[in-house]
DNA sequence: AAAGATTGAGAGGTCAATCTTA
DNA sequence: TAAGATTGACCTCTCAATCTTT
């Protein structure tokens, strides 16, 4: 081995998340397309306006802070939604640079349907052989790191 | 929650796994942008060479054993390492079909100049708040992990 | 000028089809 | 025909520049 300053133990758990992540990520998103499903960053914008409250409306920059992606990117992906016809977008009332991103009805059932084929996907590619007490370690543990670095994304 | 068939502490950890996995990798490829380094993804495949041997030469395929990118993707990446001259292609002499690519000086020099600042990315970003024994603790329930999907690339 | 969102250019990824040698 | 690798078409991401409203 070439270094030191960081030890084979951080090192082996890094690669251990690069590979678990690489692996599992992969292995969901054949299954949701091979379901017809959609794939997973639709799945987490979509899930973010559900969860958001009783209208499933959220602001541009609201959703943003729930999403791990680029605002451009973002962006796009909202239009693509739009065209799909799983979010309608619309100028804010109360400030009109804002914009309101609202789940629709077959947005709604895009994110049911999908559900079943995800967390199947989730069980065999990740939790399957994971005793409850691991899960909880693992939770608790990855918890720490995402609140290192608090994802800050560009300008 | 809308469901069930998946439980709680399972779901937790799965979206731990997507916010570390996140978080982290965001943070040090910034960070490696910034310093002007090699990309994580170029830095796997240029370990990948070192760490095979002598000659630091892998065969195309067996390079793609180490490496979670489809065969083309992995096609176009040797490319471009190739025409930023930090690996060299050469056809495999004792069969003809195949791709001989070796890690070049230049190469080398990446690899040791882009460490400093990975190593660092990954205390500081991931590392840093995580015992010994909880490193150990994620190495080996990620491992499993890995193991239950034996990434499988495409045809 | 600043905050909110979009757009253009370029990099890099996927699948499916293709070319080449065994 | 199969194995090894490349290419074409298409999609999505990022950064930086831009447009719009405050």
């Amino acid at each position: 081995v070439t270094k030191k300053s960081l030890g084979e133990v951080q090192l082996a758990a890094w690669k251990s998340l690069l590979n678990a992540h690489a692996v599992a990520v992969g292995a969901i998103e054949t299954r949701l397309r091979e379901a017809g499903e959609i794939p997973l960053t639709w799945y987490d914008v979509l899930w973010a306006l559900r969860k958001s409250g009783d209208d499933c409306c959220l602001r541009f920059r609201q959703l943003q802070d729930e999403i791990v992606l680029s605002r451009s990117a973002l962006s796009r992906l909202i239009d693509t939604l739009a065209k799909a016809g799983l979010v309608k977008k619309q100028t804010c009332a109360k400030d009109a640079r804002g914009l309101d991103v609202e789940l629709t009805e077959k947005g709604h059932k895009a994110l049911t349907s999908a559900w079943p084929i995800y967390s199947a996907g989730i069980t065999e590619h990740f939790a399957r052989q994971l005793t409850a007490e691991e899960c909880q370690q693992v939770a608790r543990i990855l918890g720490k790191v995402a609140e290192l670095t608090p994802t800050c994304r560009n300008t």
